[in-house]
DNA sequence: ACCTGAACACCGTTCAAGT
DNA sequence: ACCTGAACACCGTTCAAGT
């Protein structure tokens, strides 16, 4: 709009991304319209579905995009249970991060992108080398990512961003669920 | 609007907020809108803004609204422990009734209404009865709002409505807290 | 006090057209 | 292939006016 006739805004889809997460942190959930990205990228709204297919699936890229950052425990590291609570409480720390996020992954009610898809077979074979029988696992895995999900929800309610004590007591559910786990 | 010249509608709060529970059953939570709300009420929609400050205090008092039906335990109950497990179950069976309100939970992070409220007294004192300390309180309640929460987010997500198996899983988690929280 | 018509400032998305 | 202008079918909310 502001550029010169003749011109390209030569857009790409991480441009579109990145520039999709920025606004996400620095305005909030609210703020994260296709026309307001637009504007950022100085295009017209409707140039976005040449990289994009719609809002939806904008987000949901976002969501799995964000679980690249979580910390993936080699499944045969020494202690499973200590691989199964690092690698939930990277993922805790990850969410923390985008705390706007977090609720768009209870709306889709568990993402179901290629980083979620890694998460969930690492946590499965580290599970099942803790004696986890194999009937049990899909409990057990419920239970634990409903917890570091639904905790991180919660932690970004009140007192200061780097609140510790919503990270405590996270660390103290995420032991009292593992201690039920691995004793059934 | 196809009434006749003359009269009143005679809106009610109590009509809006039960018209309000009806389109969101019917329809979801994209289809709560004022102007699809007012449609159904046959009435302009800036009319609904005589009986509900806007749409969020509106959904708010939808929330709060759904707690009155969780059945609240005696506080004095014989058996505190198990009388936390049967609040916490009442609470997930309720959330569970309305599957699109509960992302909205995460969203309020936890609802600040009179039945939130009372539903939070009532807990407090049952766990204290089951010898947790004062200091430990904030977590465990707060873990085991999250897992009921958490896990009723979740439990709509698939199989079908009336699917045992989440309902299971919650149970089980909810054994695995409460039994890490009676220890601590 | 309660309701209306009209308006304001937005949305996501589609379509035909240009390069 | 990629981008634009224009449009469609919506939103939540406010304001001045009527009864």
């Amino acid at each position: 709009m502001a550029r010169g006739p003749g011109t390209r805004a030569g857009l790409t889809r991480a441009a579109v991304l990145d520039a999709a997460r920025v606004l996400l942190a620095e305005e909030g959930l609210a703020a994260l319209t296709m026309r307001a990205l637009a504007r950022r990228l100085d295009v017209a709204p409707n140039a976005l579905y040449s990289h994009v297919a719609g809002k939806t699936e904008l987000i949901d890229a976002l969501l799995d995009d964000h679980l690249a950052a979580v910390h993936d425990p080699t499944a045969d590291a020494a202690e499973p249970v200590a691989a199964v609570a690092a690698l939930m409480t990277s993922t805790f720390d990850a969410l923390v991060t985008a705390p706007d996020l977090v609720p768009l992954y209870l709306d889709r009610r568990g993402a179901r992108g290629a980083n979620a898809v890694r998460l969930g077979v690492t946590m499965d074979a580290l599970l099942t080398r803790a004696g986890v029988a194999a009937d049990a696992i899909p409990t057990a895995r419920g239970n634990l990512i409903v917890h570091a999900i639904g905790s991180a929800a919660f932690a970004t309610a009140d007192g200061p961003p780097g609140s510790r004590t919503a990270r405590d007591s996270f660390v103290a559910g995420l032991g009292w669920l593992l201690a039920g786990i691995v004793r059934s």
